[in-house]
DNA sequence: TACCATGCGTGAAACGAAACACCACGGAAC
DNA sequence: GTTCCGTGGTGTTTCGTTTCACGCATGGTA
């Protein structure tokens, strides 16, 4: 009765039915609870040692592997956790989710990934779904200043870490980069080179991102004492090529006389690349630009993009530990709407490169 | 189809333990069996009108979400497809992961993502984790020529589409583009500029895309009549950036006089421009490089990079819209391991930019 | 009138694992 | 000798849903 096969993966001597916690059981002749318990390392000492190996041995020797389904719908667990991101073709997330990923996969778990494209509605519906899949927690992307999502989340008390984008009044903890601190070394690099009609392509102001860095960059321009003109600074309504194209168009038209521009996001700052080359003008020796988040490749971009850099995948490594601490946590110690939620700053740094240099005259 | 609510989300009245089908079911004064399937689109005819508005109603009210974990451990299907790709950081990753989550969301799958970083291990560890979550079926665009864990998902029987990379022998369906055709065009675009000493950097030759881009290469070259040097060809161990480093520098040492080189793909070839930059060699001016996949954002390096270039979205949209097909087929009419499997070409087609231009003299 | 479809619903049994309550037994304490 | 307790296990229930196998009327038909 003892199949024991050799150290070799061998298939499931039985039918094609998957082979299930009771047949372990009978084979190790003892009872399917005593087999659950034996093959679950928590409650593995509840059990005699030689019997827990003998139920091992079974369950080895018959391939079984553990229906977490059906575990899930017991433990009201799925070692799974929900990934929101607004776009994952912008270069910025990839490594992020892959920060995540990996913590989550050491720990066991694995990430369900959803696209939002900005959108409220479909923030919604993937929300919506991941929940049904009864999630573990999400890691939010995505968070704009007021989310009826987020706020669901919240009252229904589910565990969410929130990244790079942070939506104050959930009581969410995030982990992010100083924001104000790293437009403010975009703002005081091109100062120090001299400029001094410095333009801002703004992110949407309905998130955390873009109106920080917006609020960052008037306050830099103040400690700079330099005077932020109205007319040099446009709003993008989102981060995308297109926008920063459209904002650097508004930009060079019509002599603003702008010799700089610090923009919110590198998407933009390359869609403006386009603008400057329509206009005619050249970067950095007509006009200087800074992006930020250093994405992938930036640096190898015509000209290379100087940027405020942030380390992303340790920004989601980070997120993926907070989430699974979460998680781990009893309802009790996480974090309530109330309070004001832990937030993780990771330092920016800026990254001087060839599309900065003093202004032309 | 479903009863949508009104606009508002009403709070369930309930406690905050989750409204169940059983709630549902007594509000409507109904038995849960009937419940099922009043709320079930697809057998909801077997319940009379009336009796099946009131259910939705009820469960409108009492703002019910099917308990999906439940639903899976019945019915043995979980609406969640697993994703398996080497590196989500890699920037042709990204568009092809969207275009798969776009089609799969659109019938209300989710996608579970896993990186496997071209490790067999970690492959077999992400493929077993999510055939654990009892994933109705795979996309797979890592796969290697001979792969364990293919073997044992077509053995089991389990939908599996192949895509990007193809393996043949296990009777999956693969979305790609056509390798050899697309080399092609890289080989005659630089015969048509004047090269004659032509280079490869190869791919790794256990996965489809380096075996038939060499295949092709070589093909290509004598179809011009050019002679392939085995000097010129060498042998990247990984689709990276430092592998292309490392193989430019072996082809520009020492007078190997080549003034082209064909790279297997986009990774190689911007690898290859540092080892340009290290041997004082300028691109395009001393040597041409054409890659191949044409990924985001390669048309704004330095030099634009001329490649081959496929719809990556596509491939990925199609690859979904595929395993879909494959879930709903019954099991018989899957491929089996024995017959070839249907492969999907989109058609290459090549992108001429800044790096590639006559040789020098 | 007898009889069979048929429409609507009800019970109850899965699905696979974990949690909970209990039980036999042997040894220690009183 | 009785009580008490810890060890190592057994049964049973539960998780929420689907689905199979019926029952019970009703209506059309021979």
């Amino acid at each position: 009765m003892t199949a024991k096969g050799t150290s070799a993966r061998n298939t499931p001597l039985k039918s094609d039915q998957p082979v299930t916690l009771k047949d372990v059981a009978a084979l190790a002749g003892v009872h399917p609870a005593t087999a659950s318990r034996a093959l679950n390392a928590e409650t593995r000492l509840l059990v005699r040692r030689e019997t827990a190996d003998r139920v091992m041995a079974a369950a080895d020797s018959l391939g079984y592997r553990p229906n977490t389904v059906a575990r899930s719908l017991r433990t009201r667990r799925s070692h799974t956790v929900g990934v929101l991101i607004p776009d994952l073709t912008n270069p910025l997330f990839p490594p992020i989710v892959r920060g995540i990923e990996d913590r989550l996969a050491a720990e066991g778990y694995v990430a369900l990934i959803g696209n939002t494209d900005s959108d409220l509605d479909r923030e919604r519906l993937v929300f919506e779904r991941m929940r049904a899949r009864h999630v573990d927690g999400f890691v939010c992307a995505t968070a704009h200043l007021r989310s009826p999502v987020l706020a669901d989340a919240a009252e229904a008390g589910m565990p969410v870490v929130l990244v790079n984008r942070h939506a104050e009044g959930y009581g969410m903890h995030c982990v992010s980069v100083d924001n104000e601190r790293g437009i403010a070394m975009a703002v005081e690099h091109l100062a120090g080179l001299g400029h001094r009609r410095i333009a801002h392509i703004a992110g949407p102001q309905d998130v955390s991102t873009g109106l920080s860095r917006y609020q960052g960059f008037v306050a830099a321009m103040a400690a700079h004492g330099l005077t932020v003109d109205p007319a040099l600074v446009t709003y993008a309504r989102a981060y995308s090529l297109e926008e920063g194209d459209r904002c650097g168009r508004e930009l060079t038209a019509a002599g603003s006389g702008c010799t700089a521009i610090a923009a919110a996001n590198d998407m933009l700052a390359v869609g403006c690349y386009a603008a400057l080359e329509a206009a005619g003008l050249s970067c950095p020796r007509d006009i200087s630009v800074v992006g930020f988040n250093d994405m992938p490749f930036i640096d190898r971009l015509r000209p290379p993009l100087t940027s405020v850099s942030f380390p992303h995948y340790q920004v989601g490594a980070e997120a993926g530990r907070l989430i699974l601490e979460q998680i781990a946590a009893s309802a009790e110690d996480r974090p309530s709407p109330g309070e004001p939620g832990k937030v993780l700053y990771l330092a920016p740094e800026l990254k001087v490169r060839g599309s900065t240099a003093p202004p032309a005259e």
